[in-house]
DNA sequence: GGATGAGACTTGACACCGTCAAGTGGTCGG
DNA sequence: CCGACCACTTGACGGTGTCAAGTCTCATCC
């Protein structure tokens, strides 16, 4: 006679909540989440949700959080792997933008500080940095061997950064998600890849020199 | 005995409603964006902005519109400067970049589908498309001169438009924008550009070969 | 010159939103 | 047994976007 329990009720309350945040940025937008919306899809009641997050903002954060700590994960496992630096770069790269595309809210989020203040969020803040880290130890591989002037090295980061940042955005909201498909989005990432190697490698290398590094 | 009047009558509303709310979203960022705030600042009763704007998200595509106008403007004003292609493409960059710092509300508004759907309102596409083809061409400028496959072209097109996009957005929203000062970040733009720079015209490379296009 | 009708604007209502405040039922340590 | 706590519900408040129905002004036509 247990029955008038929540559909699922076995997983603890937060973690649904966050699934249902998610699931309907996702499908919606940042415009359609709503807390009582996502309250009903949990199968609680409107204020439900306050018992685990203090308000609209915390959930948002939470869920930026979530995604600069996958994000990290992503930069750093590119920054473990074999080959050269040039292709350790492009891997982080990949990695950015493939979480951009398979984790759309997440992304969405982490990058709205009027939603967000990351600043009040120690742990996303960490997450955060422990990303931005990443990426600039797989520019510096490439500066080290790449005899770029060391001073040039921050700038190169942003740059790797912006264009990564730059061609999520795009891939995601800009005017050529609403027109290609998904296989041409590809192909077109695959190109910007491709000529950003050419940029960073020379235009004629197709290989670089030999990284005896660590 | 004429003096129930709202604040600034001379001007027509359409103007006063989008002024309001293109200073509401830079104040207050998208969120604090309301039809019945935006009606109270410009002195009239909260429904009548929906004389000139059928809803909401029509407000925000006609800022969207003149958004992509501007933009278009200044990179069509960079593709007819003189000197190199690469100065040129340098040029139409920075202002991009700027366009989105002056303009934060507009660059906002720009890139959020979920909000506007560019495609429902011609002449905001129309405007769009005008500023993509004016950076195609400063991308081509540099390809035809620089030795590059014709192939890349577009690759290189997808690469420059992340970079200055992901620049403004990184500028604008990211992490970085809450913890560098005004000057900082303009130090931090031009240290990516330069970097980009180096990156388009080969490391060691002080000058480019003349171009004798056109 | 008075009727007419259209446009610009107001007033009022509705459902929905985020959030504060006050219950309600069950569990558990003493 | 009992009171304190916990997870949750119910109810209310002011704010929002937008539909519907006035009102007010003024150019136009008979």
């Amino acid at each position: 006679m247990s029955r008038n329990k929540p559909p699922v009720p076995e997983v603890d309350l937060r973690a649904r909540v966050l699934a249902a945040s998610v699931a309907l940025i996702t499908e919606e937008g940042l415009a359609g989440l709503s807390m009582r919306e996502v309250a009903r899809r949990a199968g609680v009641s409107h204020q439900a949700p306050y018992h685990h997050f203090p308000d609209r903002a915390s959930i948002l954060a939470a869920i930026a959080g979530d995604g600069f700590l996958q994000l990290a994960e992503g930069l750093e496992l590119a920054l473990g792997k074999k080959g050269t630096p040039s292709e350790r770069l492009r891997l982080g790269g990949r990695a950015y933008v493939e979480f951009a595309r398979r984790h759309p809210a997440h992304f969405r989020v982490m990058f709205r500080p009027e939603l967000v203040d990351l600043e009040a969020y120690p742990e996303g803040k960490a997450a955060a940095d422990r990303a931005y880290r990443a990426l600039e130890q797989l520019v510096a591989g490439v500066v080290e061997v790449g005899g770029w002037p060391e001073a040039h090295a921050q700038g190169l980061v942003l740059v790797a950064w912006s264009f990564v940042h730059g061609l999520s955005s795009l891939v995601l909201d800009g005017p050529i998600a609403k027109t290609l498909g998904d296989a041409e989005l590809e192909a077109a990432v695959e190109g910007a890849f491709e000529g950003f190697r050419r940029l960073v490698d020379g235009p004629g290398a197709k290989k670089v020199r030999r990284s005896t590094r660590r």
